[in-house]
DNA sequence: GCGGATCAC
DNA sequence: TATGGTGATCCGC
C-alpha cells in the first residue's frame, strides 16, 4: 500500500465536521481513507488542504507563544489563582433547575420512513448534492450529514438518495414542538428537531420525577407522531444537550444533580462534545494537550496564561459542568440579520453572474417583505470556484429592502471584484429595523418609514430617548430592575477574556451568574410585554414598536386566550424560517 | 464599520 | 461530474 500524502489532520478534516461529534465507527480510519481518496485532486480538497496547512502554521505560532509565556511564569502560583477561580465558580453552582434537551432521532430520515415504509431498514440519505440526514443503516457505512452525496455513494453503493419533503418536516416539527411546550411554555427550540425545556415547575405541579416527566413527553411524542426522541436531563443546558446524545436513539439520560458526579462526568468527556468547540478549537486545544474536559484542569495554568487565545473562564465552567440554566423562547427583536445565498455551477461570465445576484435579490426582498424587516448594511458574499470565500460590505443611510436597492448595492460591491469565477453569491442585510405590525397601512411603516431616510426632510425624526421616556414613564414601569434574569445566552462560546470578578452577588431564580463588565448591557422592562429589552442601538425602539403593534392585535382580537399565541408567533416564525430554508428549492414539496 | 474565521443546526 | 443555507459571534484592524 502506498503511503498517503495527507496529514492525519487533513484526513480527519475531509471526513467532515460531524465526525468526532458522534461516536466513531471502529473502522473509521478506513472510511476516512476512502473519503480522502475520493476527494483527492478536487478544488474542494485543495481548499481544505490549504486551510489545514494554515491551521497547522497557526498552531506552531501558538505553541511558541505558549513556551514564551510559561517559561517566564510561576506556574504554581498561576495554578493557585486559577484554583481560587474554580472555587468561586463552584460556590455559584445552581442545581435547582431541571433542564431537558430533546432531540428527534434522525428527524428527516424518520419522517421519510413514515411516508414511505419501503425505506424502513434500508440505507438511505435525505439530500441532493449534500447529505442532510442519513438513516441509521447508512450511518453504519460512515455516511454522515454534510457529506457530499457522491462520497456517500462510494461508502455505500446501495445508498438510496431521497429528496427533501420540507412541508412534511415542517408539519411534524410543529407537532412535536407543540407537545413539548406542554411541559414548559417557555420552551426554546434549537432548530427544527431539538429544543430545551425547564421542567422544574411542571414536575412540581404534577408531583412527577424528571425521569417520569421525560418518559411521558417522549411517549406523547411517539404516540402522536410516531417519531422517536432522545433526551437529556441535567441542571443546565450544556449538560442536558450532552446527555441527550448519551442514549440515542430513543433513549434518555439523567445526570445526577451533584457536583462531584458532574465533574466526574465531564472528566473524560471529549472537549469536542461541548457546544462552541468545533474542529478548529479542538485542534488548538489538542495541541496543548487538552483532549477531554478533565484535561482543562490539568492545563489550567497554561490556559490562564493564554486566556486571550482560549477563554479561560468558559473552559473552567465547562470543566466544572457549569452553564446557563435559563430557558427562554427567542425574541423577535433579537434578530441581527437576514440574508440569502445560492450555489451554482461556477460562472465566469459577468452577465450570468449578475443574473445570479439578481435572483438572490429577488429572494431576499421576498423574505424581508414576508418577515417585515429592513436594514441599513448590505454584505455581499461570494465563493470562488476554488472554494475561497470573501465578503464585501457597505452601509447605507437609507433603509434597504427592495430588490432594486439590493441589486444596485450588490452590483456596486461585486463589479470591482470581477473578473472572477464564482460558485456562490449571497447577500445579507444587517443593522435591522423591525417593520412588524398588524397592518402595514397603519403599522410602524407609516410612521417611521422615512424617519431615518437621508432623503427625508425631517431628518433624524426617529423615536428618540425622550420619546421613549414619555411612552414608558407614563406607564410607570421603566426602571432598572433587579438585574437581568437570564443573561448568559446559550450562544456560541466567547473565546476571549471573561471577567474574573462578579459584578453582583445578588442571587436570583434561574441562575446567579455575574455578567462580565465588558458584556454588561443596559436593559429595561418593556411596559407592554414586561420583558427585559436592551436599551441601546435602537433595540428598545424596535422592540417597543413591535410590541405596541402586537398589543394592538390583541386588543383588536379581544380574545384573551389567543394573546399568548399572538405574542409569540413572530418569534416562532424566525426560528421556523431559519431551517425551513435549509435547502434550496425545497420549500414546497419534492418533485 | 469591515472582513475573515469559527460555529451551530 | 460532484461538497448547502441561515444566522450568530468574535477578533483584529
Amino acid at each position: 500500500m502506498e503511503p498517503s500524502q495527507e496529514t492525519a489532520s487533513l484526513v480527519k478534516r475531509l471526513a467532515g465536521p460531524s465526525i468526532g461529534k458522534a461516536g466513531l465507527a471502529k473502522d473509521q480510519a478506513d472510511i476516512n481513507r476512502i473519503i480522502a481518496d475520493a476527494s483527492k485532486g478536487s478544488k474542494f480538497y485543495e481548499n481544505e488542504k490549504k486551510k489545514d496547512q494554515e491551521l497547522t502554521k497557526k498552531i506552531e505560532q501558538m505553541l511558541k507563544l505558549r513556551d514564551e509565556l510559561t517559561s517566564g511564569a510561576d506556574m504554581q502560583k498561576v495554578e493557585a489563582s486559577v484554583d481560587q477561580l474554580l472555587h468561586k465558580l463552584e460556590s455559584q453552582r445552581d442545581l435547582s433547575q431541571t433542564i431537558v434537551h430533546f432531540d428527534l432521532d434522525s428527524f428527516f430520515a424518520s419522517v421519510e420512513v413514515l411516508n414511505n415504509p419501503e425505506l424502513g431498514g434500508k440505507p438511505f440519505a435525505v439530500g441532493h448534492t449534500v447529505v442532510s440526514t442519513a438513516s441509521y443503516e447508512a450511518r453504519k457505512y460512515g455516511v454522515r450529514s454534510g457529506m457530499a452525496s457522491f462520497i456517500a455513494k462510494k461508502l455505500c453503493p446501495e445508498l438510496i438518495m431521497v429528496s427533501h419533503g420540507m412541508s412534511e418536516y415542517s408539519d411534524m416539527s410543529h407537532k412535536v414542538m407543540a407537545i413539548c411546550k406542554r411541559y414548559d411554555p417557555q420552551m426554546c427550540p434549537a432548530g427544527c428537531d431539538e429544543g430545551y425545556l425547564n421542567i422544574t415547575a411542571y414536575c412540581a405541579e404534577h408531583d412527577m420525577s424528571p425521569d417520569a416527566c421525560v418518559e411521558h413527553l417522549r411517549s406523547a411524542v411517539y404516540s402522536e407522531t410516531k417519531l422517536t426522541v432522545s433526551a437529556g436531563i441535567a441542571p443546565n443546558t450544556m449538560l442536558a444537550k450532552i446527555c441527550s446524545d448519551k442514549n440515542k436513539p430513543n433513549g434518555q439520560f439523567h445526570l445526577p444533580f451533584e457536583s462531584e458526579a458532574i465533574v466526574a462526568f465531564m472528566g473524560d468527556l471529549s472537549i469536542r462534545r461541548v457546544q462552541g468547540i468545533g474542529r478548529v478549537s479542538e485542534r488548538l486545544l489538542d495541541s496543548i494537550g487538552i483532549k477531554t474536559c478533565g484535561d482543562i484542569f490539568t492545563y489550567r495554568a497554561t490556559l490562564s496564561l493564554m486566556d486571550k487565545q482560549f477563554g479561560l473562564m468558559h473552559l473552567l465552567r465547562t470543566h466544572l459542568g457549569i452553564a446557563s440554566n435559563s430557558v427562554q423562547p427567542p425574541q423577535r427583536e433579537e434578530r441581527k440579520s437576514i440574508g440569502a445565498e445560492r450555489t451554482f455551477p461556477p460562472l465566469g461570465d459577468k452577465q450570468k453572474i449578475l443574473e445570479k445576484l439578481h435572483e438572490v435579490c429577488v429572494e431576499l426582498e421576498s423574505d424581508m417583505e414576508e418577515t417585515q424587516w429592513t436594514g441599513r448594511t448590505i454584505t455581499l458574499k461570494y465563493k470562488l470556484d476554488t472554494f475561497e470565500v470573501f465578503t464585501r460590505a457597505k452601509s447605507s443611510t437609507r433603509w434597504i429592502s427592495k430588490k432594486e436597492d439590493l441589486f444596485a448595492i450588490g452590483q456596486e460591491l461585486l463589479l470591482p471584484e470581477l473578473p472572477l469565477t464564482i460558485r456562490l453569491i449571497g447577500l445579507r442585510v444587517t443593522k435591522l429595523k423591525d417593520l412588524y405590525g398588524p397592518d402595514p397601512s397603519i403599522g410602524i411603516k407609516r410612521f417611521f418609514d422615512t424617519a431615518n431616510g437621508s432623503s427625508s426632510p425631517n431628518k433624524k425624526r426617529k423615536l428618540s430617548a425622550s420619546d421613549q421616556e414619555i411612552s414608558c414613564e407614563t406607564t410607570s414601569n421603566i426602571e432598572d430592575l433587579p438585574g437581568p434574569t437570564d443573561d448568559e445566552s446559550s450562544n456560541p462560546v466567547p473565546n476571549g477574556l471573561e471577567a474574573t470578578k462578579p459584578t453582583s452577588t445578588r442571587s436570583r431564580k434561574p441562575e446567579s451568574k455575574p455578567r462580565p463588565p465588558s458584556v454588561e448591557r443596559e436593559r429595561h422592562i418593556c411596559p407592554v410585554c414586561e420583558k427585559k429589552v436592551a436599551i441601546e442601538n435602537d433595540a428598545f425602539n424596535t422592540h417597543l414598536d413591535s410590541c405596541l403593534s402586537r398589543e394592538a392585535i390583541r386588543e383588536a382580537q379581544a380574545e384573551s386566550s389567543a394573546s399568548a399565541e399572538s405574542r409569540t408567533s413572530p418569534k416562532q416564525g424566525d426560528i421556523w424560517e431559519r431551517w425551513t430554508k435549509m435547502t434550496p428549492g425545497s420549500r414546497n414539496s419534492r418533485k
